[in-house]
DNA sequence: CTGAAAGCGCTTACAG
DNA sequence: CTGAAAGCGCTTACAG
């Protein structure tokens, strides 16, 4: 469908050109701006395409100028359970705010289907629908982000792909940040003895979170007491995690919200109290440990700030701007709420 | 950016053409799997494609069969802030499911800035960007929506819009539903002096479940206790209408969930328990009724299940195919938990 | 039945 | 400086 005059026609350039009586080229180059236009002609130009509601086509503007318009942003399908619809919303609402400032169309790709090889993602890159790509949250052995990476699209990555040494990433620095965490509920909470419910590790995330907690109990030699379940960001996984293991520790670090909150409803079933037997913090901040009872400490991912920062760091890569930087770590904060014992 | 051969140029119908020793348009039949081309030259077109990371170029084929191979879900900003993040995820799900299943892209558009009197949406459509939109959530009077169907675009919109009687739509009945809920409260929970928080009233949403709640305490001979203050959707407006008011009531309807969980934390801080003393319901289930303590009791909407229905709907819309509704609803489901006194 | 031209609607490189 | 041709990459209507 198309932007119709009153026969039904789509509205073109020659329509436009044919009214002002110039050629289309001219037209085009009115539209434009172009210095070549007198003003007078512009505005003749401008006046009748406003009044025939001429809408340029994208597809032949796309064809001629082997530019699509549009971004992709790439959803691999495993990480949409992996991470949660909060955290996707956020993105897409980084992503579109800047993208509209652009004149530019968001696309949303994932790797549902595959067909002759190629996952759905690649075939929008490569069909020249989008012009470069925000994938987020990508795991680790992910072989279609190196092929992506090796086909030279435009592509900014959100998270940390140590691996990956010659892409663009935007991420957090989730070690340093669950590191500080862990240390929070041993330090200002006197806590000894601690779980850590790990993301998935083949996640970088998961692993970083992991780490991160790892170093906190070592640096203060309580690691022997330490446990540490492999878990997958899932509340069903963080609450039968807690369910299955006995009272032996007296805080948790969850490598995000949704196990957080698993463990909440699995302690609470237990009987154990929150924070006072066992303090509990997340880490994520996507909007449920803000409404739990009790509410859930957490470590806050400016998850909409990285969109924005990666979607103008890729337009200015499609574009062949100078751009600042090439890794980047956003700043995450810290939101002590009850389940850690220092709220109301 | 485009599929590249080793030279680092996009490979195109020639290229393969030009191996197998055909035509393009020959290449391109094979490619559609046409009845003129024989399967041994269909094979061979296949293998030479593969060879050559062949990706056809969707400007091309856009423009040339006037077709974009892609939807709009169109967002409008205004419903952003009223229907909240998780409602348009539920949505985004469905209509990616779908839309893969069938080849077909997905743009997200809003009507952010305006240029020339025309929506990024408008634009989005009558620049062939997209074959068709879903459009969800816009306000009653939102002219725009007019302008849309005016222009006879494939459309496709979720919620109810009784003025548009010529829209294809599908939606909850909201008016039952919420009658039914109010009803929940007076029946089962023995509540008589009611309290509805309304959504916004220029949303047909906001207007259709207060009347359910209205009716409700009508049928019932309580309307004279009954007080029915304007809110927005929000968790704010939910805090402070019930913060700025007495303590005359025994039960809530709130038009959703994050209303009710703003009057619940209302009612927390004035030392008000629920369920005992107010019995509290919400409306969407969109996720955070669930999590809450007491989690609250709601009306389930089926968002994604609406979302699906609603693009197949407008696929077969786009591809002229005989469709069998025109106007549907969806059933909710009730979720009986703490808030309104049946759960645990 | 099959080959190859025409043309979708733009923009820009080129000719004059 | 300016006019108008060429061509982006496809697909289909047409000619043979």
């Amino acid at each position: 469908m198309a932007a119709k005059s009153a026969t039904g026609k789509r509205v073109t350039l020659r329509d436009v050109a044919a009214r002002v009586g110039i050629t289309p080229a001219a037209c085009s180059m009115a539209l434009a701006d172009s210095d070549r236009i007198s003003p007078a002609t512009k505005e003749a130009v401008r006046r009748v395409a406003a009044e025939l509601g001429y809408v340029g086509s994208s597809a032949a503007r796309a064809l001629r100028k082997q530019r699509a318009g549009a971004i992709a942003l790439i959803v691999p399908t495993t990480s949409r359970h992996v991470f949660g619809h909060s955290y996707f919303m956020h993105v897409l609402s980084g992503v579109t705010s800047v993208a509209n400032d652009h004149d530019t169309q968001v696309l949303i790709a994932t790797n549902a289907d595959t067909a002759r090889g190629l996952t759905a993602y690649e075939r929008v890159m490569r069909s020249n629908s989008a012009d470069g790509a925000i994938l987020t949250s990508a795991a680790i052995e992910d072989e279609t982000v190196d092929r992506l990476l090796a086909s030279g699209l435009p592509l900014v990555l959100i998270g940390n792909f140590p691996q990956l040494t010659d892409a663009i990433t935007i991420g957090v620095d989730d070690r340093s940040a669950s590191r500080a965490a862990t240390e929070h509920l041993i330090e200002v909470h006197g806590r000894r003895r601690l779980l850590h419910l790990t993301g998935p590790l083949d996640h970088q995330t998961g692993v970083d979170r992991r780490d991160g907690f790892l170093e906190a109990v070592t640096a203060y030699g309580i690691g022997a007491d330490a446990i540490v379940l492999e878990g997958d960001f899932s509340e069903e996984r963080g609450h039968a995690l807690v369910d299955g293991l006995g009272d032996t520790y007296d805080g948790i670090v969850a490598a995000n919200d949704d196990m957080a909150f698993g463990a909440l409803t699995a302690l609470r079933s237990r009987g154990r109290a929150v924070p006072s037997e066992v303090a509990l913090i997340g880490f994520d901040d996507f909007g449920l440990s803000r409404v739990t009872t009790p509410a859930i400490s957490t470590v806050s991912v400016p998850a909409e700030e990285m969109a924005v920062a990666a979607t103008e760091r890729l337009l200015k890569l499609i574009d062949g701007k100078p751009a600042e930087w090439t890794r980047r770590d956003v700043e995450v904060s810290f939101r002590y709420r009850q389940s850690c014992g220092c709220g109301a």
